[in-house]
RNA sequence: GGAGAGAUGUCCGAGUGGUCUAAGGAGCACGCCUGGAGAGCGUGUAAUCGCCAAAAGCGGUUCAUGGGUUCGAAUCCCAUUCUCUCCGCCA
């Protein structure tokens, strides 16, 4: 959520940086503003009423308490008439209140000055692309081949279990699977961040902290019966955890990272793009988040890419850095870098990772602070990124690493498998 | 799921209708003391909104959450959520 005082500042700017995200701010804003003087002027009124209030409550404490009985009841009825009025008022304060913040959560976070504008993916930014694309031998298959083949990943078991994008992984699909798991946990924890094991269920308040609602509401699976929803990402409880927290300038940068499985609906996906392991409903992913003081965050940014770039390269995998474009960024970032690994028999780059900063976007939704040494509270930035999404790694690991005789387990994985081929 | 008890500031904890402007303690910060540290002593110690260009100041709100009763609510009533104890069920 956009801080109002940051709106107020300058709305000609804000509308104009709302618009690289595609984003028609020009009635919205000054409805807002408009609704905030409205908001202020109610206030003002209803804190007058309200203190006069007090001041008669407490003459006929006063009075009553020194015996003068007729005279409390006198000042008794007059008040009959404030507290019609600040009923009102406060009816008027509390609506308008609403409606502004109902405006709020609708509008998108700002992207940062250097994002570039464009309409979709094809206006990103590629930023960089490091490893050899693999020249696979003669009748080569993409990944849902192999997984029948050596028989490590079961489709079909998966639909008649719960439905498409549900896949079962068996053996040492399994096996690698888990190893992956632990594989990117122990970097991490190496690489300083906590290892935090959450909750995969969550109520309203923390989707809205993080920003999945009321924005991306209809996309993640819904427990009515307790009114709890299921995780898309760790990123959800493993941020929230931080919500109505005013931490100590010292104790920033958070680094918390935690595996989990994730849960998305993807309503309206179909065709070829969802083939295999492209896209499913259920999926594994180690999710890292940081904290961090507002001044390092886009420097944190970049290590954050270089850590994930460091675990593609021991993966042994080629991959492209891409910036997203205002169009495709997401709703709560103001900066996404997208790692994409090169899936040698689909011919194509899937995105494995997305790394972001949300400046003060979640952290003013979520009340998360942190207190300088004058005793100044500051909104505090918050980044994640997936460190790394499991089932396109797998796609690729098991694309671009087969041959005539099985598949290659690289030896950065090979301790955790302990085996070097899947045949 | 049933019965009961409870939720107060950073923490512990007192407070059952009227200066609550929330006692007391711990913690923390600063100062004094000390060769240094500790102990001791002193001072301070929430958030949020509004008015004001800002600071200061003033006012509003906040004792789990939301309603209600009352001139006045941490305190009384109702609902919700959560925690604990016992019983039941159970990986």
């Amino acid at each position: 959520m956009l801080q109002l005082s940051v709106i107020r500042e300058n709305p000609e700017e804000i509308i104009r940086r709302l618009g690289i995200k595609n984003f028609d701010g020009s009635e919205i804003i000054p409805q807002i503003i408009s609704l905030d003087d409205q908001r202020r002027e109610t206030q003002k009124m209803l804190d007058n009423l309200q203190a006069q209030n007090n001041a008669m409550a407490r003459k006929i404490g006063v009075l009553f308490k020194s015996g003068k009985t007729a005279e409390a009841n006198l000042l008794k009825e007059k008040t009959a008439e404030l507290k019609n009025q600040s009923k009102d008022l406060n009816t008027a304060f509390e609506n308008t209140k609403k409606e502004l913040d109902d405006l709020l959560v609708r509008i998108p976070n700002l992207p940062h000055e250097s994002v570039p504008p464009g309409k979709s993916s094809d206006d990103n930014l590629i930023i960089r692309t490091e490893g050899n694309i693999p020249k696979l031998p003669e009748g080569s298959v993409p990944h849902w081949e192999l997984a029948a083949k050596y028989d490590i990943i079961d489709f079909s078991l998966g639909n008649k279990i719960s439905g498409a994008g549900f896949p079962v992984y068996k053996g040492k699909g399994a096996h690698l699977q888990r190893s992956l798991i632990n594989f990117f946990l122990e970097q991490a924890v190496k690489a300083g961040y906590l290892e935090i094991q959450p909750p995969y269920l969550v109520n309203a308040a923390s989707g809205y902290g993080t920003g999945q609602l009321p924005d991306k509401d209809g996309q993640m699976y819904y427990a009515p019966l307790d009114d709890l929803y299921l995780i898309p990402t760790a990123e959800v409880p493993v941020t929230n955890i931080y919500r109505d927290i005013i931490l100590k300038e010292s104790e920033l940068p958070v680094k918390n990272v935690a595996y989990s499985a994730c849960f998305r609906r993807e309503a309206g996906s179909y065709g070829k793009d969802v083939r295999g392991l492209n896209r499913l409903h259920q999926f594994d992913k180690v999710e890292i988040v940081q904290i961090v003081h507002p001044e390092n965050s886009y420097k944190i940014l970049d290590e954050m890419v270089e850590y994930v770039s460091g675990l593609l390269r021991a993966l042994e995998l080629p991959f492209r850095v891409v910036k997203l474009c205002g169009g495709d960024i997401s709703f709560t970032s103001a900066m996404t870098f997208d790692m994409e690994v090169w899936s040698a028999a689909q011919e194509r780059w899937l995105e494995v990772s997305s790394v972001s900063n949300f400046e003060s976007f979640q952290a003013n939704r979520m009340k998360l602070r942190f207190k300088d040494e004058t005793g100044k509270i500051h909104l505090a930035h918050t980044l994640n990124g997936s460190a790394l999404a499991l089932p396109r790694i797998m796609a690729a690991l098991l694309e671009n690493n087969q041959d005539a005789d099985g598949i290659r387990i690289p030896s950065a994985l090979q301790p955790y498998t302990g085996f070097d081929k899947i045949s």
